[in-house]
This record gives structure tokens, sequence and C-alpha cells, in this order.
DNA sequence: TCATTTATCTGACTCTAGTCAGCCAAATGA
DNA sequence: TCATTTGGCTGACTAGAGTCAGATAAATGA
């Protein structure tokens, strides 16, 4: 890392801050202040508890207290008590509000198009802006336990399937052929993770149980724009947690020993390396590890 | 184009705006007001002149004045009437002023070096962030005349080389062979013009004369990171604005069959095919454009 | 039950950013 | 030379963003 690439940082700091400016004028152009729309905004996304919305927006009660009585003021909001705990409160936005959210959204989406439009080469701006959202919020990114079938599980499997199929240059169609596997993949013995920042999946790992004490590591996929960033280990050690939780205290894996990076987090996870448990052309090393309590 | 785009641009944008801010927090920690650190370190990066400084920051004459006032009460600038025209202030700034903007860019460059440094594949990062700056700024791309030998015109011939040698897989070492076609690219009868984005190329050509109306074009490259944004375009419009400036009337060059867009483009743009005018092995495609005055 | 905590609100305040009118001094040009 | 323009400054003002100290009412727990 030298200075030449720390200004390259700069200049993208330099000119994504002037975009975001540009976004924000054009928000202060429907007559409201930046904290009134933001806070219209977020209400919008889905933040109705006030508790909630102080927390996301990182506001003072009292600013936030005030910008919600404006919105008021506006017919935009309607401002309720919450029936569970009386003392917080609830806040919707009214039909005028839900009108004006869309037209912020429509802003946000028109500003995102201009930018896509004048690319001709858009997937590729597009995977470059990914790569950046994720090394930038790489600390938002969540693991959960999801249904295999789930709509996010799914984008994940197929776009593992569609990689596997590139790379080992062969048909590999986990749709078609039904995948008996992913069937052990879900409680009670079995379970799936995913990475996702937000709505956008980062990868993914299965366990597939059968109700022993040892269940197999299937699955592992991280998507390539979200590499480089040590997802993989975390998303092996939620996968561990996940087991341990279900009582599985070992777990065994196939590689191939071409995968050095693979094979050294393996190492360095503490797996060991054990004799084949099955006969699948592809892997030709196998690692189990004994899970305890932390 | 459809609303998934749309929405990965915006998650981009949301994250970015994040970074933005956190970066201008570590400025308030400081414990001085944005727009003082904005002044000030415009004058660090060389905006001496008041009537500059206000052009380059979007200022009103009376807050430039006061935020002036500001950080000379704090000894960090010094303001004198500019000689030549003593209506107008160059202000300097003094050995404090110096330090407190080095801080200001230590912490930057921090940032910015965090940021890369929690990537394991900084090269890929770097590339993505080229990429966005480049798409978001494109209206920012200069194109002038430079000499051949200049430092940016020589990473880009450097960049134009390699990359030649790479997709024609033989050595093409310009450096070495001293290339004789480049002393033809300079004033009086040939010229060179880069387009930069800031100090970053991000393209070339060489127009190549003789002192005869007709010259040629040559070394013409694109950074790939600035593709996809319709560089080429604009950058053989200004060398061809550049060859009429030094009375060249036929402008010619020769390309290869297989580059489909750039074949394109010369035909859009009103190039004409002629005979093969050189035995080079590689380009078997000849073109021709008469210029006039627009 | 009653002191304490929690969730929100209100009023009084500060600071920053920015606008606008008017001012002065230097430069410009008929 | 003198009216006009240009460049910058000052004073008076506004609005937005944010802080902080109570106040209030509901929930909680000994």
């Amino acid at each position: 890392m030298n200075q030449d690439d720390i200004t390259r940082v700069r200049n993208f700091g330099r000119s994504v801050a002037v975009e975001v400016g540009a976004l924000e004028d054009s928000f202060l152009n429907r007559g409201r202040p930046l904290g009134s729309a933001r806070v219209l905004n977020a209400i919008g996304l889905g933040y109705e508890n006030v508790a909630n919305l102080r927390a996301f927006l990182k506001l003072d009660t009292g600013l936030l207290s005030r910008l919600l009585r404006g919105l008021e003021a506006e017919d935009l909001i309607l401002t309720t008590p919450n029936p569970d705990d009386r003392r917080s409160r609830i806040t919707r936005l009214t039909a005028k509000g839900k009108a004006e959210f869309e037209i912020y959204e429509r802003l946000s989406d028109e500003r995102a198009a201009e930018i896509l439009h004048r690319h001709k080469e858009a997937r590729r701006l597009l995977e470059a802006m990914d790569i950046v959202t994720i090394a930038l919020s790489r600390d938002d990114i969540v693991f959960e336990e999801v249904d295999y079938a789930s709509d996010i599980a799914t984008t994940c499997l197929n776009a593992f399937a569609a990689e596997l199929s590139k790379r080992l240059n062969l048909e590999f169609d986990l749709k078609k052929s039904g995948d008996p596997e992913l069937s052990q993949m879900k409680h009670p013995h079995g379970t799936f993770v995913v990475a996702r920042l937000g709505d956008m999946p980062v990868g993914c790992v299965g366990v597939k149980g059968n109700g022993s004490s040892s269940a197999e590591i299937k699955r592992m996929w991280i998507a390539p724009v979200a590499r480089g960033l040590g997802l993989a280990r975390r998303m092996m050690s939620a996968a561990e947690e996940a087991a341990m939780a279900k009582g599985i205290t070992t777990l065994r894996l196939d590689t191939n020993s071409t995968l050095l990076e693979a094979v050294g987090l393996y190492r360095n996870m503490g797996w060991v390396e054990i004799d084949r448990f099955n006969d699948d052309p592809y892997p030709d090393l196998f690692f189990e590890k004994k899970l305890r309590a932390p």
C-alpha cells in the first residue's frame, strides 16, 4: 500500500462526496429540510417505533421529537401510542406521507438510473459498486440461519452452482436434480446459513445433518464481489456455531487440494485431515473438526 | 436496467454516504467547523486567490470572507493584497496553518489506508474504486496536449504497450526501442493528447505529423477502468481538433478488423476506409478522414 | 404501594451555514 | 476624468441541526 493507492481511494472519496451532495440537494428541492426528509424516509423504510427511528438516525430525543411534530403538522405521519407499552410511540405514514415518500424514492431511483444509463458497461460498473459497498460495509454483514428453500438461499445456491459448473466445465443444475442433500440441511438435524448485507446475499454454507452427533459442511460459497474480506472464516465460524447449537460435536467436509486458500483456512481453523469418506470424483482432500463449547 | 440494478446503486450510495460522514466527523474532531476545515484544505491544495477559493468551494463572498477572518484569527493563514490587482487578495498558509493542513491530510490518508488495509485484495478494490470514480466524474475529464515525454504521457504509453503486448502475446517495449514514431508526435508537426481525471491518466492519443497536410493517428489508448463511458469518441474528437489547429487537413489510421467497436466508431465519426498504407503485420484495415473547420 | 426507570416531549439555548444589502477601494473604459 | 464595474468586506438576518435540563406519563420492581 503506497501513497498512490491512498490517492486513488481519496479521489474516490471526493467523487462520491460530490454525488452524495447532489442527491441531498435534489432532496432539498422538495422544500423540506434534510432532517425531516431523512425521518420521513426512515419511517417509509419501516422504522415505525420512535426508539428505533432514533437509533437508526442517531438523533437526540428532542430533535427527533421536534422533527416528528413537524411532519405531523404537514399531515405526513400519524403517531399513536404503542399498545404494548404506552410510553413508547408508533408512527406511520399517512396517505399523503406515503406519496411524499414515494417521490423521494423516485428521486433516488432516478439519480441511480442516470448513473447507470450513461455507462455502456453497466454490469461492470455495478460489480465495481458492489465490491466497494461490501468493502465499506463489511461490518454490517449478518449471518443467519434460513430455510434452504428461501429466496435468499436459492439465490446463493444458484450462484454457487453456476460458479461450480463454470469452474468444472460441467452442467451442475441443483434445481433440476432436486438435490436430496439439501433436505438434510434443515431443522432439526441440519441447517443452512446465509451471509447478507442488507438484502444482498454475499455467502452461504450448509450443515448437512442426519440426527447423529456428526454432520457435514456443504455448499460453502462466498460471492465473488465479497472476496478478500475474510468472510470465509466468519462463514465457517457461523456454521460451526449453528452446528454446535444443534448438539453436533463433529463436522467434516471435502475439498480439493488445488484450492490452496480454502485448505489453508481449514487447517488454520483447527480442521484436521482425515481419510476419504465419499467417492465423489472432484474432492481429493477431507477434513474433520471436533466442536466444543467455547 | 431493472429495479434490482437501481437498488445496487442505491446501496452503494448509502454505504459511501456513511463513509463520507465518518470522514467529516473525524475532521470535526479537530474542533473546527467543517466550513473552516474545507477552506483551510482548499488553501493547502493551492487555491490561494480568494476568487478561486470561492469558485472552488462554491461559497458566498460574505461567508468565505468570514471564514478567512476566522482562520486568520487562528493564525493559520495570512492574507495579502494581490500585487497585480490590489482589489483581489492572496491567502497563504502560515507555518501553523501548514501543520494543521497536514493533520487533515493525514486524517484522510489514514481513513483511506484503513479501508485498503482491511481488504486482502486491495488491487481489486482499488480498480473497483477507479471504475466508480471515473463513472461519477466523467464530466470532469479534461483533454490536453502534452509532451510525449512528460510523466503522464509516459504512464499512458507504458500502459498502452503493456496492454498491447499482452493482447498480441509479444514483447512490445516502447522505451527500449526508443520509438522513432514518438518524435513526430510533438510540436510543430504533431502532438500528443492525454485525457485525465485530476492526476489520473485515463487515455491518450498521438498525432504523428511530418509537416505535410496529412498526419496519422497513433497510440490511441483508453484506460481499462475508463471504458464504457464514450471516452474514445471524445478522445478522437480531441485529436482531430488538435490536428486541425496545426493545419492538418487529412488524418489516417490503421486498425484491426477484429476490433469491432473501434471500427464502428471510426465509421460513425466519418472515417472512410482506404487502401493499406503500411506493411505492419497487425493492422488489416485502414481509414482516412478529411478535416474541415466546424 | 411507591421509588425508580424508561420513553418521549418541551423550552431554552448554541453553533454553523448561508443569504442579502450596503460599503469601500481598486481597476476599467469611454 | 469620472461613472461603472469588479473584488472583497461587514452587519444584520434566517434557518437548520443539535444539546441539555427539566417535565410527564407509563412501566417496573422491591
